[in-house]
DNA sequence: TATGAATGAGGGTTCATTCAT
DNA sequence: TATGAATGAACCCTCATTCAT
């Protein structure tokens, strides 16, 4: 039963997450969704309250992707850095990924009337984090930090601002600079760090 | 006649640019278009063979902007560096005034099948500035240089990506960067100069 | 079992007639309906064969009211002039209490294929009065009357007529003659009685 | 051109009419509507903000069928109480014809924001009576009233009001009664006027 | 019996575009 | 050239109804 909702909900997303990926948001119909889906046009106001409603969905399918391919890369025992580094590779592969669509997902921030609906996407992400620094800490890999929740929400919040400034703007060809602008903030967050 | 066509064709382009400027080019529509320049439905289908056909006119319109600007800043006699200097800071002032169209246009590209529409906008500009370095040229200010057209296009065209990859991602807190960001520019330029 | 049975019946009629008492018959979705009554989409349609289905139910649910009013207030042994005064009474009270409900019960009856749902309703209201005016004739209350089952539907409908007709106009200012025209209905049925 | 124009906002509104007349508001759908009166969706919206907007239009419709049936029976020279006559005759007859509409009209006063609309439609009719009353003051006819704007209101409400609680209830099996209301009220206006 | 996810026709409305004037 | 009324496809969304469980 679950599965199977699982199932109709991500129809639904997957094709959203195309459908918009391929015309931007206005362009993307409900109805080419659900026909791209497979399902009714009703299906799609079972899982979505309006069509806006998808935008911070595809925020969290982007957010639980870009956190699942952290965790892969990441081994126990690793050095904060070492993690700093991966945050950093993930983040910038993903932005690049997802351009057209964070473009929208961002705008679409400022149509979302509660704060809260993204605090919920991003606390898995801010709480795995927190928890490494934690570790960190305990092995002296870092000094003792203050608020460890805010200096994790740092960490995320700049590293995504820099991929995005990267890579929203829409020329590609100046990509042999993106390993200098990534070691520049690197060394950045690693002098935050010490 | 001829003057009243100008001005159709000005009212609605204009009342076209600020209103995508307001609302983006989707959700500005062609009634608010003409409501706003004061003309009638039709009219608009007489100057522009669809909606999107407006892209390209507000890119040109911006660029002739951008061209008259650097014209009114540069006086005969004036060495190519300092020309530079103002094909840089002029294309970062517009690219900034003109964030939000801009981006559409560029997105507009795609749309537009062909190379074309925006080669022959574009002529003008770097014809322009092909004049300058052939000055440049004969006044010994920089080396003899091969391909003159090419070498117009290709300082033109890092110009303009410098200034969008810098505006168009949306965080302004960075802004402070600007100067040093154009003086790596002109460094660059310059260089590619001697 | 028949008592669950009974249970889900009423809570779906319940909640659909408080949903239609307040929103009126288009705009209470079924699916308002089973939120209010606590049971399942699919439910609605074990007890009912369409939305529109409900109608005679409402009916049916305001007459067994009705029915039940009446029997309280009336004794064995009272004369028949006293029970017609309690139908009047009670007839004007309910159709009073239930104006907004009522109004779109008798337009649906034009929905509605046969009298005979109808007929069945009131089968019990209309054998009750039969009753009542059997024991009057029997008592020499009354002559002796041709058709008592004619007499009794005569009587309950022209009661129920006049409450409509004075109730179902919107305007409340003239409640003051309701007391006479209640007493010329009386005085008419008395003399139809004789 | 002009004629043109009150021929399809004419269509529309008849077709309105006719289809709500049918089937009651929320029944009448805006795709039956133009469809009868043989006209493209989008032309409804040229003449009407919305589906509700209709709702006054229709009453203004009525109301100027009644005040040109009123001005046909009214000859000049007419004294007052024959015109009160004639008012109350064609109000209680153009209700009766129009009952379902009016119906949802005055249910339909209380979605509309304004008070304005509604004075606009009814002032030349207000006005019209107010000159009858102002004719008969002169021919002394009746005393010198003080404010006739508001002695005109007076009587065109008391007239509707009345018509509108006779007939909006469903039962016609009353109208031999009508005359004898009629009377009442011709006589209570009759009053009021010496 | 009871569920509730799924359906898809139909709702009101918008808007780029056309065409007779 | 200029108009703007007219078009109708497409938009987002609602809801009575069905059906596999």
């Amino acid at each position: 039963m679950n599965e199977k909702q699982e199932t109709k909900y991500q129809l639904i997303l997957d094709a959203a997450f195309e459908q918009m990926k391929e015309n931007g948001f206005e362009k993307a119909s409900v109805s080419q969704i659900v026909k791209r889906a497979g399902v009714a046009q009703g299906t799609f106001y079972l899982y979505f309250d309006s069509k806006s409603a998808i935008v911070p969905a595809i925020a969290e399918r982007i957010l639980c992707e870009q956190i699942d391919v952290v965790r892969n890369e990441v081994r126990d025992g690793d050095d904060i850095l070492s993690i700093v580094r991966v945050l950093i590779d993930q983040t910038f592969a993903l932005t690049d990924k997802h351009r057209e669509v964070i473009k929208f997902c961002y705008s679409g921030i400022a149509y979302y009337d509660s704060f809260q609906r993204w605090e919920d996407i991003y606390r898995p992400y801010y709480e795995w984090v927190e928890l490494k620094l934690q570790e960190a800490m305990e092995k002296k890999e870092i000094p003792s930090l203050s608020v460890l929740s805010y200096q994790a929400k740092l960490i995320i919040g700049i590293i995504e601002q820099s991929a995005e400034t990267y890579y929203l703007a829409s020329d590609p060809t100046k990509e042999e600079n993106v390993d200098i602008y990534k070691e520049e903030l690197f060394q950045f967050i690693k002098r935050a760090l010490s």
